[in-house]
DNA sequence: TCTGGGGTCCTAGGACCC
DNA sequence: TCTGGGGTCCTAGGACCC
């Protein structure tokens, strides 16, 4: 092993435009063409091929200007089910690498491969057998960036995309980092770039030799001191198999929530209130399969203009029961004391969640013994019997 | 037919408590 | 009593990520 790369022991991998190489690869059809993953009302682009990508295609572009840009591309709807077998697969084959896998999403995992060294080779070594392996297995290709730390991993590989492997030595840091523009840290998006080009500071370099209190005073403590020591490739955030966010066996989830844009916008109090129901029983069908329950409830509505409110209650006792999640959702909408708004979206989600084990509930008088708890649970068994169309709240039927 | 859905984290103000 | 101050909870909003 070469003393350099066994200085860069963490991979960030990163699937190259995930859904869409899942959708096509077994449609020899799509092969040429510009393709767009998304679709549906009102939607945007989860995913673009190369190809659409030349025409300014990009994920979480509106679909309506997307096919503007690019008339002549397929667009393909997403098939959920396979992206999730594919990446298990995935995930399978690094975790044969090495236990210390953080996986970010379906697309896109760190690994450290500190220990797998004596085994499997060098990093890079390994990086490229992984591509290889992935590629066999699941006709799809991916892209790794191989560094010190997780944050230089991570904007490496997006250099060697498509279908490469990028190393950055720890001597070669910042004179990769610092011509990159600010836009590329990660942390950083639309307003934070605007907001650090306004003074003037376009590049990492810009930034890192910038004062912290001055990064401080405009972006706060905690955003400006991070970005000063991203800048100059300090990170000490480690790669941890326990951050796995929504994938099984990390940390649990903190909230859960559901959503759903109208097909058109509404003003009916009802028509809100229905979905408000079927959104409230979605969540609360997946907080009681995972064992959890929470206090705070969160409404959200978003009217026509696109402007985003939040309203939330906490309420004496942790709840999974649906019916408690959606009175409580229907007091902060009654509490907006809305008149012929506009609706577009709304959105349910509860918060504050603990192990369904640890919530002793009180017994409130005058609450009949077996209540909406049990009802739920009688509905999750027929679904789990007869599946999602057999039971519904009678109100949605 | 402009702008999805699932999350996390940070900030900031006010209440409340010691 | 020339009004301190810290810690925690709650709420609302915003930025960001995939």
């Amino acid at each position: 092993m070469s003393a350099g790369t066994a200085l860069t022991p963490i991979l960030h991998v990163d699937m190259d435009a995930f859904y869409a190489s899942v959708m096509t690869r077994d449609r020899p059809d799509l092969q040429d063409v510009p393709v767009i993953v998304g679709g549906g009302y009102r939607g945007v682009v989860l995913s673009a091929n190369y190809l659409a990508r030349r025409s300014g295609v990009r994920s979480a572009l509106p679909m309506t200007r997307a096919r503007r840009l690019c008339p002549e591309a397929v667009v393909v709807a997403p098939d959920y089910p396979t992206f999730e077998t594919v990446s298990a697969s995935v995930r399978e084959n690094f975790r044969q690498v090495t236990p210390l896998v953080e996986v970010l999403s379906l697309d896109e995992a760190f690994l450290d491969v500190r220990g797998a060294g004596r085994r499997l080779g060098d990093p890079v070594e390994i990086a490229e057998r992984l591509r290889s392996t992935i590629h066999d297995e699941q006709g799809i290709t991916c892209s790794v960036g191989v560094a010190a730390s997780v944050s230089v991993a991570k904007l490496a590989s997006r250099r060697a995309k498509p279908d490469g492997v990028v190393v950055v030595p720890p001597d070669a840091i910042t004179s990769f980092l610092h011509p990159l523009d600010v836009g590329e840290l990660w942390g950083v998006g639309e307003k934070t770039q605007a907001m650090l080009h306004r003074l003037g500071l376009i590049t990492v370099g810009d930034v890192a030799h910038t004062p912290v209190r001055t990064l401080q005073r405009a972006l706060g403590d905690h955003l400006g001191r991070h970005l000063h020591e991203l800048a100059w490739g300090v990170d000490r955030r480690v790669v941890s198999a326990r951050n796995v966010g929504v994938f099984g066996g990390g940390d649990p989830d903190k909230s859960m929530g559901a959503q759903e844009t109208f097909g058109r916008d509404t003003d009916d109090r009802e028509v809100v209130l229905r979905e408000v129901l079927r959104l409230a029983a979605r969540v609360t069908t997946r907080m009681r399969v995972a064992g959890v329950a929470g206090r705070t409830v969160a409404l959200t509505v978003r009217f026509a203009d696109f402007t985003t409110i939040t309203r939330s209650r906490t309420r004496a006792e942790a709840t999974d029961v649906t019916q408690e999640v959606y009175a409580t959702a229907t007091e902060l909408y009654d509490a907006l004391g809305l008149q012929r708004a506009r609706i577009r979206l709304v959105g349910v989600r509860v918060e504050g969640l603990v192990p369904r084990s640890s919530v002793h509930r009180q017994l409130v008088l005058g609450e009949p013994e077996h209540g909406w708890s049990d009802a739920d649970r009688a509905v999750d068994r027929a679904v789990g019997r007869f599946g999602k169309a057999a039971v519904q709240p009678a109100s949605l039927l």
